[in-house]
DNA sequence: GGAGCCTATTAGACTATGTCTAATATTATA
DNA sequence: TATAATATTAGACATAGTCTAATAGGCTCC
C-alpha cells in the first residue's frame, strides 16, 4: 500500500522542479565552492515552491552535484583544508554552455506558465477570490 | 549501466514539469470530457518547455487522470456512445479549489523564475550571446 | 480488400528529481 | 559535557516526464 503523500499537492507547490541545476551553475559560476557551501547559498535563494517553503534537501543536491560531475558540467578539486578533506567545485566551459541554454529554457517557460494563468483568469474569473 | 539520457539536459526543457494538473483542471472546468478529447486539447495547449516541442504523452496524462480522480479532483461517469462506452470527467468542488491554489503558487513560481533569469543575467551578461 | 491513419486506452519500464529518515564524523559553543 | 553546526552519504519512496509497445474499432484511399 502506498504511503501517499497527506496534503502535499502539487498545487501547493510540492514537488515542483526547483531549478537546482542552474542554481548551482550560477553559484560555482561565481566562485567555486564545495556541496554545504553550495547548500547553504541555495537554500536561502533558489527556486522554492511557495507554500511549503521547504529548505533544499541536502541529499538531492549531493546527488546533482555528482550528476552533473559526470555529465561534464562541474569539475572538482580535491581541498585539503585544516578541517580536512573538501570537494571543490568549478564550472566547466560545457557548463557554461548549459547556463545559456538555461537562460533561453527559463524565459520560454515563464512565458507557458504565465499564458497557463492567464487562461485560468479568463475562464475561472478570481478577482474576488483571491 | 543506467541508460542515460543522450543530449536530453533540463536545460534544453526535457523532463520540465509541464503543468498538466492544472491544465486538465482547466480543461474540465470548462466543459466535461474524456481523455483523449483532453489530451488533443492539452497537446496544443499545455505548458510545452521549449526546445523538444514535445506533444504530451498519453501515458502520463491517463495515468494523471486516474491519479487526479483518486485524489478527488475529478469525479467520472461511463458515457456510452454508438462508438463504445467512454470515461468522461468532470471537475469536483475540490477540483475547483485545488485550481485556485494553482493560481497562487504558478504566480509565486513564476516569480522565482523571473528573479532567478535575473541573477544570471546579473552574473553572466550575456546581452551579446543571447 | 488491404494498407495505413485516426480514435482511444492501457501496460510496463525507465529517468529525473523532490522528499524523507537516518547515519556518520568533526569542530565549535554554551 | 551536551548540543549545535559543519559536511556528506545511503537508502528508500513519491511525483511526474518519457519511451516502447500492444490492443481494438472505424475511416479513407488506392
Amino acid at each position: 500500500m502506498p504511503r501517499r503523500r497527506e496534503g502535499k499537492c502539487a498545487c501547493k507547490g510540492f514537488y515542483l522542479e526547483r531549478f537546482v541545476q542552474p542554481a548551482v551553475l550560477l553559484a560555482v559560476y561565481q566562485a567555486p565552492q564545495h556541496g554545504f557551501s553550495i547548500l547553504k547559498q541555495l537554500s536561502g535563494a533558489s527556486i522554492v515552491p511557495t507554500a511549503g517553503e521547504q529548505p533544499l534537501d541536502p541529499t538531492g543536491l549531493y546527488r546533482m552535484l555528482k550528476r552533473m560531475e559526470e555529465g561534464g558540467l562541474l569539475s572538482s578539486f580535491q581541498q585539503h583544508t585544516d578541517a580536512g578533506i573538501r570537494k571543490v567545485y568549478g564550472i566547466t566551459p560545457q557548463g557554461r554552455e548549459c547556463l545559456r541554454s538555461w537562460y533561453t529554457t527559463l524565459r520560454g517557460y515563464r512565458d507557458g506558465i504565465d499564458e497557463l494563468m492567464r487562461r485560468i483568469l479568463d475562464t475561472v474569473g478570481m478577482e474576488n477570490t483571491l
